[in-house]
DNA sequence: GGTCAATGATTGACGGGTCAACTATAAATG
DNA sequence: CATTTATAGTTGACCCGTCAATCATTGACC
């Protein structure tokens, strides 16, 4: 049947675009999405749990540990327990974290005005219906 | 201004729907998006060099390499020199491999409905032409 | 025909994600 | 108060992708 041939086209175009979209995006803007998704959280909220942040940006606290390390390396980050319950640690950006991040910022801005040239305001909110609606459907697998 | 928020909205939507298909899509179907794309392929052509493959797919031929000689070794694949070039090793599926491929194929049109339950016919060319078009848009950065 | 470049495949190192096992701390429960 | 259970974070093993280096084979060119 036609439908089943869309259907699974439009899950493979899906899986291609993304696998365009993230060299493309750390080549432009000089850092990954996940980890931009990371200091955008941490540029808003001063000071957070790891547990919060993997929270919001869903991905495994694994991952959370290891990016949080490297960009605490990289001087982009302070960590510290909290002192009423030392299980959980806070993350901070550094002054050098809020400089740099305006400047991923922009980059980011040209790379998503990019992607999204010629699309009327009207294509924006239905891609975004539609995209939000694929994620309802999927939830509960 | 709002416009650039929406923007950095849809990137986000798009690359978080990814993080979550993939992983559901593995443990729907029992295997990968990537894999399932190859053995579609190989179901097609009867027998196929990598390089061959590995354009079709969009993915490196390292990648093609690891997942040739897995499958291979899970006994769903054969592959041998071409008499006339010996640089070149062909592809196969075995019976198994034509076997399997038919379950997975069942497993991911159940899946991709769940993806797009609810979606009308307009729905989905909608969402197709949209996603082509970001496609096009980032097709030379 | 011998050298040199191009091609196909493989491997190793790396980034980024998952899951499962583990540690340390805190909270709950007897 | 001691034991259990839950929570936060870390680490290791693995999957999947990239790039860069390497090897064997083939083809081109002097």
């Amino acid at each position: 049947m036609k439908m089943d041939y869309e259907a699974s086209a439009i899950l493979y175009q899906l899986l291609c675009l993304n696998k365009q979209i993230s060299p493309k995006f750390e080549r432009c803007t000089g850092i990954s999405p996940a980890r931009l998704e990371l200091l955008h959280l941490l540029f808003e909220v001063d000071e957070i749990s790891q547990t919060v942040l993997q929270k919001e940006v869903h991905i495994d606290s694994a991952a959370i540990t290891r990016h949080v390390q490297q960009m605490e390396v990289a001087g982009m980050v302070e960590r510290r327990r909290n002192p009423e319950d030392q299980r959980v640690t806070f993350v901070k950006l550094t002054e050098l974290g809020r400089e740099k991040i305006l400047a991923f910022r922009q980059e980011k801005e040209i790379f998503t005005k990019q992607l999204l040239k010629d699309f009327s305001g009207d294509d924006k909110t239905r891609i975004a219906e539609l995209l939000s609606r694929m994620q309802d459907n999927i939830r509960e697998l």
